[in-house]
RNA sequence: GGGCCUGUAGCUCAGAUGGUUAGAGCGCAUCCCUGAUAAGGAUGAGGCCGGAGGUUCAAGUCCUCCCAGGCCCA
């Protein structure tokens, strides 16, 4: 090669086709050189590398609408195998929220994936009709304050306005579906409100009531007074708010027995609303009591509370156990309500009275506490309930008639007060259950309901959970099964009208005989009319009475409607009209093998469907559970219309792109626990993500386009034959499948999104740009490997980002694919593992080259030598080197932009420092605690003998006296090069650079500096890639002159430049002389001291572009 | 009061089976690279890995207790 230089990446490129015979570029006449033939027109049409995501995705949801690309997904898969999902109807009652695409992700992402893996997989949406959350929107579009306007309204009437209401609400939610992709059939959605569903919901009530788990009791249970109606326990549970009530300690006199007129019993209540209907007081009956004489008065307190409440200047006058107070008698603390004849107001025995807080007597009223009801049933005292349905004081009560009974505490208090009753009031902070729906504070009531005896089954239920996989796993014997553990009977039934009515007869001349009804045509039996097509619920159903022959009275339906929860429990046969429609059909779908909702429905769904399963089935109705946590607002709180806070998101997908919203939702941070939402993160999963894949996509196309590359007529080399990098690329997609599918076989789909977010990544930031020459050249290996790339890592995105990758389907996979690949994605396979492309050593080996590559710049930048400065060499120390190919090292060679490459340990040992270290995890392995030792003597030792004798696998190193021979591994060897170098280490790597710059490499420099002037100019003046140009050029400074005549062709190869004219002005852009045969395109170009640069199109030398 | 979750850089979060220089992104500063990219890379500032004990040759990681926040329940 004579004198010429070697440049390393920058000359050793071939040149392209057509310009190997360049002619004579250097003629000065400014003739056009040879250029190629406009290439032949491939299949591919060069996607644009800027896309509108957002607008993207409504054409694509435009094409699966008139493509039926989703009905053909569920026909394509008809008679595999059934992977059955659940939807968990959302509650039609307001607008959907952006937490709501959380859970709807997840229940697309897996339904695709198993789709794509050869299940058939239904998904069937529905929507949950009932409830008081309805009735409370309609009573406030219609101004009304409780039960007693919907009666005078028409319950008819008001049952049509929800009706309604539910209907608009669905199409909102409907909207919301669509826009996030989420495939789930609509047209054939269930309602629970339709009568099919309600007459399955009705045979299930039947089963358990046959089974005679299902009955009327009288019970303390929480009880909403502003919607007239008790509440259930998964309903109370989701309804505690903080507040701040009075706590006041209580005097009651004694007037019976020893103490009479000498003490007074202390009771302490966080209700003082409740003192009215006082009617005993509780001790447990084997704590110790005492009388203490106080400054303040005489008072019985529990033995362990008295400093606590009365301090530490008592005097004990007593002490006595609990049971001794049996039946002594008191004052009560009001004389507002009248008490029937007989006995009450004395102190009562009961177990569950604790001495953690208060003063360990109880103040018992039982209309308002189940424990208190259960106590004083056992000694005969009265229920007395000053308070009427809807939470009022009853009018003729003097103080408190007609206060709402919270309100009634400030009064009350004060007339404690003013009576020297009052012992103490405190302000006390605590948790109390109020309504979910309307926030009114519960009272705990006493009233009729019917329950279902869960508790009868509670054995049964931990069995089934047992089997059930949840994810994540605590919850499965944590919250979800502390929740079994402590469970109590369902309170089922709700005094309310938009509803599933209860559908128990009873006759009214004999109320224990009671008729349950599995379906309209049981009722028409009974009646003898035909009620098929009868609206089931309230009021019509409330008019069907029967009688029954032999049998006195008449069969009227109790007025109860269900709690809404068991509509929803009940989906999996309801859904269906089973078992009076479609048996097999439900039968073939039970259980399901997913559902998925937001961690709130522990105690709701995820309970009511195990238990209505359980109750009915004797088995649980889902295999595998996703417990979703909550998204919350970008400040970390709930998104509230309080908070102002709110993301809309329907506006949100509008920004940002569904796939954007959904990649968040799938993989960005632990979908198990809380995480935040906002623009931010979404622009950057767009950028980092979405458009890197994108871009990716359409560098591939654009070079397929431009080089009218057809797999079909340009037959790529075989695998095994293609360029290294190429083999690294397929060998870390299979590498990937393979990673991916398990992480989603797990329901990890935020592992899955890691791995595919770092190789969507490794894919562009260094396999497309290290290969960016092959792709100018149309190599059909290059071509044929992003395309196999694309295909397979297209796939694995697809249920993450249904429309993106669809786009890229189409556009960038597909026209390379045989005529019976499917038209999307969707319809595509899931891809199986390559095990001929796997290669963990090649993958191992290219981990390496980046490291040394990241080493190199570093060792660069710390000596402020810019990356086109060629230099000479550079030596490297790493384990692996040795047998790194030559093609791997070019690369290496390549991004640092040196001549040449050496291994540090073959240089001179005066050159090079090395340093020791012990592999912890190696030798703490083999030799456990000896590994500190080692590690001194290692230290200790002369470091360049050791190393010597290391590498010669005779290194010994003496702890307390006796030789303990290294083994391979057992050191970490770092080398470091002396003077003259720069140098970067870490992890065991070194690399080293020789500063030292001859002219050459200079002048080397200088052109490389130029190419890049040149082609931003190139870019900034809007010529395609493969427009061609003519230069011109003058320079003063001589180095620069030299440089670009000595490097003229490869300057010219590198900007495609048909012509170049050293010592030319060329033509000014800014003048008319730029003459039309040239494009209209000039630019000048400015950049190093002294040289001006004008470079313009070659006019007509190639069709199109 | 009980159960569960969380606590790692200014912010958002990674950190299998314990292994000795704790990482990434965002933001900031200074540079570099760029014929696809709204990208990419390097360097710097920024960490008693919530705290205290313990187990271990070795703890962000395992155990116990405590603190703070959240959720769920009494």
């Amino acid at each position: 090669m004579g004198g010429s230089l070697p440049y390393g990446c920058f000359c050793a490129v071939p040149a392209r086709p057509g310009e190997d015979a360049p002619g004579d570029p250097f003629g000065g006449s400014g003739r056009m050189g040879p250029v190629s033939a406009p290439a032949p027109a491939g299949p591919f049409a060069a996607l644009p590398p800027q896309v509108d995501l957002p607008a993207m995705e409504k054409q694509i949801l435009q094409r699966w609408e008139a493509d039926k690309v989703f009905a053909r997904s569920l026909e394509a898969s008809a008679g595999k195998p059934q992977w059955v999902f659940y939807e968990g109807p959302p509650t039609a009652n307001g607008r959907p929220g952006t937490h709501h695409i959380e859970a709807r992700a997840f229940k697309d992402v897996f339904p695709r994936f198993k789709t794509m893996q050869g299940w058939h997989v239904p998904r069937r949406a529905g929507w949950d009709c009932h409830g008081l959350p309805v009735e409370i929107a309609v009573e406030q579009e219609l101004g009304f304050a409780g039960k007693p306007d919907i009666e005078r309204y028409g319950i008819a009437e008001f049952n049509a306005r929800c009706r309604e209401s539910v209907e608009r609400h669905v199409d909102s939610f409907a909207e919301l579906t669509r826009r996030m992709g989420y495939w789930v059939d609509m047209s054939t959605a269930y309602w629970t409100m339709d009568p099919a569903y309600i007459e399955s919901v009705w045979w299930s009530l039947k089963q358990i009531f046959d089974k005679g788990l299902l009955v009327e009791d009288h019970r303390v249970a929480p009880y909403c007074p502003r919607c007239g109606t008790g509440l259930s326990d998964h309903e109370v549970a989701q309804g505690y708010e903080t507040l701040t009530d009075p706590s006041v300690y209580v005097r009651l006199p004694v007037t019976s027995g020893e103490w009479a007129g000498k003490a007074d019993l202390l009771i302490w209540t966080t209700t003082p609303w409740t003192l009215p209907s006082n009617t005993a007081v509780a001790v447990h009956p084997d704590v110790t009591y005492v009388v203490a004489r106080t400054d303040a008065g005489t008072f019985v307190v529990a033995e362990p509370l008295v400093t606590a409440v009365l301090g530490e200047d008592v005097e004990i006058l007593a002490r006595t156990s609990g049971r001794d107070w049996e039946r002594v008698h008191y004052q009560r603390p009001f004389e507002l309500v009248e008490f029937p004849e007989g006995d009450a107001h004395y102190v009562v025995l009961a177990d569950y009275v604790t001495t953690d807080d208060g003063t360990g007597l109880v103040h018992q009223s039982p209309a308002f506490g189940a424990e208190d009801l259960a106590v004083c049933r056992g000694y005969g005292l009265p229920v007395v309930n000053p308070i009427d349905p809807t939470g009022h004081f009853l009018p003729e009560l003097p103080l408190v008639g007609g206060h709402f009974f919270k309100a009634a505490d400030a009064a009350l208090v004060e007339d404690l007060q003013s009576r020297g009753v009052l012992f103490r009031e405190l302000r006390y902070e605590h948790s109390y259950p109020h309504c979910w729906r309307c926030h009114t504070p519960l009272m705990y009531y006493a009233q009729p309901s019917w329950y279902i005896r869960t508790s009868a089954i509670k054995d049964r239920l931990l069995a089934e959970n047992e089997k059930t996989h949840w994810h994540p796993e605590n919850i499965q014997w944590g919250r979800y099964g502390d929740w079994l553990n402590n469970n109590v009977d369902w309170a089922l039934s709700r005094d309310r009208y938009w509803g599933t009515p209860l559908p128990i007869w009873r006759n009214d001349a004999d109320p224990s005989k009671l008729i349950a009804v599995g379906s309209l045509a049981e009722l028409s039996e009974l009646t003898g009319r035909d009620l098929a097509g009868l609206d089931p619920h309230r009021p019509f159903i409330d008019d069907v009475t029967f009688t029954r022959p032999g049998e006195e009275g008449t069969y009227r339906r109790v007025r109860q409607v269900i709690d809404a929860w068991y509509d929803s429990g009940s989906m999996p046969f309801a859904q269906w009209g089973a078992p009076h429609r479609n048996k097999e059909k439900f039968e073939a779908s039970y259980p399901a093998q997913f559902i998925c909702e937001a961690i709130d429905q522990t105690r709701g769904w995820f309970y009511t469907l195990m238990a209505v399963g359980t109750l009915v089935f004797d088995e649980s109705s889902y295999e595998n559970v996703l417990c979703l946590g909550h998204i919350l607002a970008e400040d970390g709180r709930k998104m509230s219309k309080h908070l102002g806070n709110i993301l809309e998101p329907i506006p949100l997908m509008d920004r940002h792109g569904a796939d954007a919203v959904r990649w968040f939702m799938l993989a960005g941070g632990s979908p198990w626990s809380a995480r935040r939402v906002g623009h931010e993160t979404l622009s950057e999963v767009v950028r980092k993500v979405l458009l890197t894949y994108w871009n990716t996509a359409s560098f591939f196309t654009l070079y397929a386009d431009t080089n009218g590359w057809d797999p079909a007529s340009t037959p790529a080399p075989a695998r095994a034959e293609r360029p290294l990098l190429d083999r690294w690329a397929l060998a870390t997609l299979a590498a990937v499948t393979e990673d991916v599918t398990t992480a989603l076989e797990d329901f990890d789909t935020q592992g899955a999104g890691r791995l595919l977010a770092g190789f969507v990544d490794d894919l562009s930031n260094w396999y497309v740009r290290r290969s960016r020459r092959r792709f100018w050249d149309g190599d059909p290996a290059a071509l044929a490997t992003l395309h196999e790339v694309l295909d397979g890592l297209t796939r694995l995105m697809a249920p993450f980002t249904p429309f993106v990758t669809d786009e890229v389907w189409t556009r960038a996979v597909l026209p390379g694919l045989g005529g019976d690949a499917p038209d999307s994605v969707h319809l595509a396979s899931w891809p199986a593992v390559d095990e001929d492309a796997r290669d963990d050593e090649l993958v191992a080996q290219v981990t390496l080259v980046r490291r040394l590559v990241e080493l190199g710049r570093s060792a660069r930048t710390s000596a402020k030598v810019r990356t086109r400065q060629p230099l000479a060499r550079a030596v490297v120390a790493a384990p692996g080197w040795a047998s790194l190919p030559a093609e791997l090292i070019a690369e290496v060679a390549d991004e640092l932009n040196v001549l040449d490459m050496a291994e540090l340990s073959g240089a001179d040992g005066a050159l090079v420092d090395v340093s020791l270290k012990v592999d912890f995890r190696a030798v703490g392995r083999r030799l456990g605690k000896q590994v500190q030792a080692v590690a001194k003597a290692v230290a200790a030792a002369d470091a360049a003998e050791l190393t010597a004798a290391y590498r010669a696998g005779t290194a010994t190193v003496q702890v307390d006296g006796a030789p303990v021979p290294l083994e391979d591994g057992d050191l970490i060897v770092t080398e470091t090069p002396r003077e003259g170098w720069t140098v970067a280490s870490g992890g065991g790597l070194t690399v080293a650079l020789d500063l030292a710059l001859t002219p050459e490499l200079e002048r080397a420099g200088l052109v490389r500096e130029v190419v890049r002037l040149i082609q931003e100019a190139r870019k900034s003046s809007g010529l395609e890639v493969s427009d061609r140009i003519e230069l011109w050029w003058t320079a003063e400074d001589e180095q620069i002159r030299r440089a670009l005549t000595e490097h003229e062709s490869q300057l010219a190869a590198e900007v495609l430049a048909t012509a170049v004219h050293p010592d030319s002005e060329g033509p000014d852009p800014r003048s008319a002389t730029v003459p039309e045969a040239l494009g209209g395109r000039a630019a000048r170009v400015d950049g190093l001291p002294g040289l001006r640069m004008s470079i313009a199109r070659t006019g007509g030398s190639l069709a199109g572009r």
